[in-house]
DNA sequence: GAGGCCATGTAATGAGTTACATGATTAT
DNA sequence: ATAATCATGTAACTCATTACATGGCCTC
């Protein structure tokens, strides 16, 4: 048993691409694929130059193994038994909340930067922008649901990016109520 | 009349410092505080150690200025007109949807790793985490507005997380029945 | 055979975190 | 006096993005 002195390292995307893995093997194309067409909207990105050397070095470590190949050097991965051990093991950690990070957010939040017609404006593109994402999530959501059994990561997160953006669209209806305020 | 050819660089962090400072003058430090406190829980976050060198960018750019210093070496630093310009011209911009991070929700989506007890315990403490935040958030939004008449970017952060707070919650019911039909 | 997608990789640069470092002021 | 907070800065390191680079396979 060993004493936690420092702070664990966050390394998210190693834990994140063990628990695509676990949802499903995959190479890294289809990993990179994954991420910009699923989580990587709502929770968390990486681009393939990032990727590759992360499944090298999970590999090294034991954590994934090549469980398949094709054509084109294609490399389909899995994770090992460790690599299952670690993934329980970092999701019943207790979570300490590292760094959230969403531009859009902070690009409406500083509306106060703005004229009070040119704020107005800002705040209805986001209403709009809501609007558009909750219905291509719902989409998003129905097609990974017919897919798989099982619902994995990306149904959840199809699922939390549809109520989100719903709070979203709220969010904006009151923030437009309050700008109508300050005018009058 | 100019043709964007690469991308433009990101460096949201200038944007929330003017932002930031447009609300209200501040110094490094009280940057730092705002952004631990307030909007650094819900979209962007940044220690001291970055802070303090894009100030000093910041002031060469001519994009802000010192309007005040005191005991310890302290500056107070505004927006310049220049900075103010800089700040709406990026405001009204179309928002190209930048990266998002949250490391709790990436974990929260992995849950299909875990067996199904441990996956509903872990969504659980998600529901008690949401609700929490919807507590100490409706705090800091009544202290917030208190404190300034106009709303400026705290108190918009601090309502956006009351409601995207509620949607994890809701989110977390729908996810725990999800577990439960997969029991059955 | 040409264009698009599949599939992998590395190098250079930029952004962000942790650790190191210092010192004044204020409250107890 | 001594601890907490205010206040600033730099260096080393890690993480992430962009750009560079290659080549096979498949469809039209």
């Amino acid at each position: 048993m060993s004493i936690q002195t420092g702070k664990l390292p966050v390394m998210s995307l190693r834990y994140a691409l063990l628990g695509l893995l676990h949802d499903c093997p995959a190479t890294g194309y289809d990993l990179t694929q994954r991420f910009t067409q699923g989580m990587g909207r709502i929770a968390w990105n990486a681009k393939h130059s990032q990727i590759y050397p992360e499944l090298h070095k999970l590999t090294e470590e034991g954590l994934i193994e090549v469980v398949a190949e094709g054509a084109r050097g294609k490399r389909v991965y899995g994770p090992t038994e460790a690599g299952g051990a670690a993934l329980r093991e970092w999701l019943l950690r207790e979570p300490e909340d590292g760094t959230v990070r969403n531009p859009l957010l902070l690009r409406v939040f500083m509306v106060g930067g703005l004229e009070p017609d040119d704020a107005t404006q800002a705040l209805e593109r986001i209403q709009r922008y809501a609007n558009e994402m909750v219905e291509e999530l719902t989409e998003t959501h129905a097609r990974v649901t017919a897919e798989t059994a099982e619902p994995p990561a990306s149904a959840y997160a199809a699922m939390y990016g549809i109520y989100s953006y719903r709070a979203m669209q709220e969010w904006a209806k009151w923030a437009i109520e309050e700008q109508r305020k300050r005018v009058d």
